[in-house]
Parts: C-alpha cells; sequence; structure tokens
DNA sequence: GATGAATGAGGGTTCATTCAT
DNA sequence: GATGAATGAACCCTCATTCAT
C-alpha cells in the first residue's frame, strides 16, 4: 500500500501550480477564484489549502516558479561565449520572445506589484535566482567596453530594465495601446517591427559615442 | 444649517471620482471597495451609482478623466515652438515625471490591460486625446529629419511607446525588481540615474548614424 | 397664473395611473418598480407620492379604476332586457373577452390577493360596485326559473365565481398550462373552443333537469 | 457532540426546499427573502446556492417538487377502476381538496404565470408528469360515452381546465371576491357548498343530451 | 405643482476557508 | 492523501422614499 504516493502528491502539486499560475495569469490575485483553480487541476478544494496553505501561498508559488523558469532559460543561453554585440542582441531577442511566448508572467508580475511585492517579500527563493543574470549582463558590458565596441559606465541593472521594459510594457498594455492608437499590435508584422525597434534601441543605447 | 455637503451635482461627482481613481489605483478594478469609495467620497452610495451606472462605469470614467488629464497637460508643453531634440527631451522629461507624480494613471491602466481593455472599447471619448500626440511627435520627427538630427523612417508610436515603456515599467514594476536586484529604485538618486538612463537611451535611438 | 392647474393635474395623475396599471399587471406589486412607473407616465417621482401617498397607495388606485371599469362595461349590457339563457350567454361571452382584453385586469387581482386582499380592505369604493352585478344576475336566474328554462335554487355569486373562474383561470394560468400539456392555449382557434366550451358548462349549469 | 443538523446532504437539500416553498407561496418569487428562507431552514444562506444555483433555480425546483406531488397523488385515485360518472366525481373532489389543503401550490402556480412560466420553461421534469394525467381522463370519457352517460367530444384538457379552474379561482381569488361580495367564503358551510356547486357543475358538462 | 439630488436599509450573491469523514 | 458539506463575512447593487429648492 500507499505505493508511490510521493509520485502522486507531486503530480497533484504540480497541476494545481499549473492551474494556478493560468488563473491569476488571467484575473490577477483578487479576481483568480479558488474554486476554478480547484476544478481545473481536478483536484479538491481542501488539496489547494493542504500544499499551498492559502491563496496568497499559491500565488508566491506560481510567482517563483515562474521567474525560476525565466531565469532557467535565459542562463542556457550561454552569451558568456559570445561576442558583446551578439550576445546583448541574443539578450534582447530572448527577452521579448519570453514575454510574448509566456504572458502569464508578465500578468502575474503585474498582479505582485499592484500588492507592492509584499508576497516575494517574504521568499528567500528569488533574489538568489538574479544574480547570475546581473553577472553575466556585467561581462558582456565589460568585454564590449574593453573591446571599444560599447560606452563605459553602464550600470547593468538600468540597461537591463530597460530590455525588459521595452518589451514588457508593449505586450502589458497592448490593449490601451491598440485602442488608443487604432492599430493592432499584435499582427505578426507588428511583432517583428517591435523587435527590430527594441533592438535598435538597445544596441543604440549602449555603443561607443563616435569620434 | 446647511449640512449640506450635498445639493451640488457638480461637485458630488467630482468628489466621487476622484475617490474612486484613488481606490482602483490602489487596489484594481477586481479589489477596490465600492464601500470604501462612497465613505472616502462623502456620498452616499447609493449615489456612484446614480452617477456612474455601476461599478465598471466608475472605472471607465476614472479611465477617461486620467487619460484626458495627461494629454492635456501634455499638449501644454507646446513642443511644436521648440528645436527637435530639445522638444523630444522634454517630452521624455514630462513622460517620467507625469508617471511619477501620478502613480494612479500608471495602475489604472495595468487594471484595464488586465481586463484585455474591455472597458475603454466601451469609449468614444478616449480615442481622439491621441491623434494630437502623435501630430505632435511626428512633427518633432520630421523637423528633426528635415534638419538632420534624426534618422529617417521612425515610426512615431513606436518611439513614443519606448518613452513610455522606460519610465512607466520602471515605476510600475519597481517592487519586484527592488527585491529581484535588491536595490531601492525610489531613492531621489536613483530617480535621477533613471531619469538620466532615459533621456540618452532615447535620444541615441533617433540620432541620426554619425557618417 | 395658475390657469387651468387642475386641468393638468388630472391629466398628470392619469398618466401615473395608466402607468402604474401597466407596471402592477406586469410585475406584480412587489416586482413593481416606481422608477419605472415615474418615468413611462413622465412625471416626476415625487408626484407619485404626492398623488397617490405611497407605492400601495398607487396600487389600490389601479385597482380601484379596473374594479370599477369592467363593472361600468357590465352595466351597458343592458341585459334586464333580454331573455335569460341570452342574457346569460352575454355575460359569459363578456366576462371571457374582458379578461382576454384586459389582461392587466387578472394580474392585478392575482397581486391583491397574493397580499389577501390587504389593499382593498381600505377601500371603501370597490364593494358597492358589485352590488347592480349580483342583482342583474339574481333577475336572470328568476326570470329563467319562472319560464321554466332554469333551475331555482341557484346562488348568483357561485354562478358568477364559475362565470368567471372558466375564463379567468384558463387565461391567467396560460403560461404552466400550456407547458404542461404542450398545447398553445392562444391561437384563435384555442380561445374559440375555449368560449364555446364555457358557455356550454355555464348553460349546462343552470338549465332545468330535463323531465 | 454532533451539533450538526448538516453533514447530510439530502436532509439539508430537503429542509430548504421546503422552506422555500413556504415563503414562495406567501410572497411571491419577488417577494420571497433569501434571508428568511436560510433562517427557517436551519441552513446556511450559502447552502442555497450550493444546492439549487440561486433564488429561481430554487423557485423552479419547489415548482417542479409540488407538481410533482400532486400528480403522484392523483395517480394514487387508481379511477380506472370505477365507474365513469364516480372517476369523474372523485376527481372533482380530489382536486378541489388539494387546492384546499395546499395553497402553497395554488401560489406557486400563481408567481410562475406572472412570470410567463420561464421557469418552468427550463424543465423537462414537469411535461412527462401530465400525460398520465390526460390519459386517465380521457379513458374515463371514452368509457363513460360508450355507455351513453357522456356526451361525445369533450377534449380532456379542456375539462381538466374547467375541473381545476372551479376551485382553483375560488379559493385563489378568495380575498377579493369575499370583500367583492361581503361574504366569508371559507366557513366550513361556504366551503362544502362550492365543492358541491363544482361537483354539480362539471358533472353537468360531460352528461349525454337527454333525447 | 414640480424637480433632481440624496438617503439608509436591505436585496441576492460570492468569497476564501474549514469541518467531519 | 482526499472528499463534499458547511460557514459567515462581505460584496455589488437596488429599493421606496424624502429633502432642498
Amino acid at each position: 500500500m500507499k505505493r508511490n504516493a510521493g509520485r502522486d502528491a507531486d503530480a497533484t502539486r504540480g497541476r494545481i501550480l499549473a492551474a494556478a499560475t493560468q488563473e491569476f495569469a488571467r484575473y490577477g490575485l483578487g479576481g483568480a477564484r479558488v474554486d476554478r483553480i480547484a476544478e481545473r487541476s481536478g483536484a479538491n478544494k481542501r488539496m489547494l489549502y493542504y500544499y499551498f496553505k492559502d491563496k496568497e501561498g499559491l500565488f508566491l508559488a506560481s510567482l517563483e516558479d515562474r521567474y525560476s523558469h525565466i531565469r532557467g532559460a535565459e542562463q542556457e543561453l550561454r552569451l558568456e561565449h559570445l561576442a558583446p554585440r551578439e550576445a546583448l542582441r541574443r539578450l534582447v531577442g530572448f527577452t521579448w520572445n519570453y514575454y510574448l511566448e509566456h504572458p502569464e508572467f508578465v500578468t502575474l508580475l503585474n498582479s505582485e506589484n499592484l500588492h507592492k511585492g509584499r508576497h516575494m517579500a517574504r521568499s528567500a527563493r528569488v533574489r538568489p535566482l538574479h544574480l547570475p543574470l546581473l553577472h553575466m549582463l556585467g561581462d558582456i558590458l565589460r568585454r564590449g567596453a574593453r573591446e571599444g565596441t560599447f560606452r563605459r559606465g553602464i550600470d547593468p541593472m538600468q540597461l537591463y530594465i530597460s530590455i525588459a521594459a521595452e518589451g514588457y510594457f508593449y505586450l502589458s498594455n497592448r490593449y490601451t495601446l491598440s485602442r488608443v492608437f487604432g492599430r493592432n499590435l499584435m499582427t505578426r508584422r507588428a511583432l517583428r517591427e517591435r523587435e527590430a525597434h527594441i533592438t535598435d534601441t538597445i544596441l543604440n543605447a549602449v555603443r561607443r559615442e563616435p569620434a
């Protein structure tokens, strides 16, 4: 008896987490419904509480999970082996495409920020995930400066925030932007144009001033 | 006597709208509480429905009101009289500072985007407010290109979205960014640095390629 | 000044009463909305209270008005001049058609009965309207008995209740009856059949037993 | 211990249904109060929604339940074994007494008709309950015609509607009728007289014309 | 006679959460 | 490890009615 209860447990936990992430992404923390999460995950409502304590615990778990996912994918780019401009170009492309393909990440972050980051404040898991990112970007900038391609004195965090901002804002705010400018921002062509625009903007932002 | 803060339709409506904007900004559409809005506006709860039909009507009114406000302030910059680079610098500065001083605008837009823009979809007031903005920015770009300062072929909308994105994302996501990078993004110094970074980034993005 | 304010007042009162009758008929006393009555009558809400005291006063006024109307129309039949069988046939036909053409009367009565007749209890106007009806029917029965067509000993009230019941119930309960029996009770043909059935039933009920 | 009246789904559901039926009968659909139903059933208010979705779902359930009850009792009369006249007499008696003893059925139907039968329209349970009734009555009429007691060509539905109407209307409208005719319709004697009147009326309606 | 603004009580419904098994 | 029944607080909204003008 009790054969691989552990495996089943993990599976249940995983299904709940996946359903929750979807739900939070779609409706925000406040709009998310515990009932819907239970139903979609095929788990009993009581199980959510068993595994995650409460709705907010579940929200935090989603957040951690998604942070871990993007940072993991990022590290697999192995940018330290590429020439600085190329490395930067790849990071920009990756970031844009990640947001595009994982819209739940964007909405999750918006929710957490609406709540002033109070869930992450209680988490020790998120912060460490980001040290490699800054190191990597710092390394690229240093190498670029040394070889004369990039300006000196660029703050890796400021640059990263720009890389993120240019895509994140476009996608996160696409509904209001579409209405406001009367254009569909999500056609294949529009997306291609935005990616090009972002790449240009970021590369222009770091390049050394011409003599 | 005259215990009435009431009996003045416009004033009552205005107080409700102000309180609602605050509330929606703080808690989002779903998290906002109609009771709190009523209480803070000093109006009877019934009045919210009298003037705005329902919670969502009130939300839309807030949104329209805030859009109208930023676009109005923007038009007062009178950028058409300035040299292109200076005009652009001012627009960047204005946008950054507006978000900084009116955080409610940022959260309001996030909420509307969480709901896929469905409130604005029913509004005819918002769209027209934005035509002058695009014209103005198009005019600046054209003048800059003509005088040789700016590149040709820049899409005013793409540029505007970048101007907005660089500040909006930094401020909107400051809670997660702070945790993630372990830095306080809201010190006076940090804000000054970000504004400088944004200005550089945008000006670099439009300047003509050196020969 | 104040020229024919009386005429206007009567007109306003009349429009309110008409709108109220419609509203009560459609939604019942509980479901009726004072706002809707005001709007449809084109009168200010305050006026309803001015003329009728409150919602229940308005309901009673509707009731009295409709009772007065049907009894008035009934008296115009001048049945006392007709042969007993013909007089009875006409009364049956009139009653059926009145309910058919004035469905509001039916719903109004149902509402009042749901409320155990407590509005009428306060009215002195309704009772006297019905004395002539009983006299008239009593007169018909007496004449019929004397000429040998009708049985003796029929209670005019019992008979009248049957005359009313046969049509009233069919029309009042047509929705449930239609569903329950799977037939449309309101086609022209169905209505003709019901009228014939009722006439037969009532005439059979009073005729003298064959020797 | 065992302070729980609860933890028994069927029992809870049943208590809610009983309380709801009473409440709807007394105040109509619009006038019924969910709070009162909860309180009287001893259940938590939330449970009404758990079992019946919403107030209208509860109303429909009451309706279905009461239809099922009357039709069930009716079938137990086993009229197919009786002589036609006796069978009809019993059906009339049963119908009258059922309305008398179950006034909630009458008010429930009135409510549903006020709402144009829209709840029943969504129910598949009610219709089938009535097929046996029509068959039974059709059978009685056929047997009566064959033996020469009854007329031919009587529509069972028309006859049933008359049987119902004669008692239903008297009881349903007893409040207005009492006021209007100035007589107490509910004394034991009055009820006996009405039952006799109805029986006579219905039997007269079907009997074969004398040669 | 007439108006629009205002009121407070309470309406149905939904929520995250916990209990008993 | 899992379940369905149960909870009570609170949410958005609507009501008949009245006040100030």
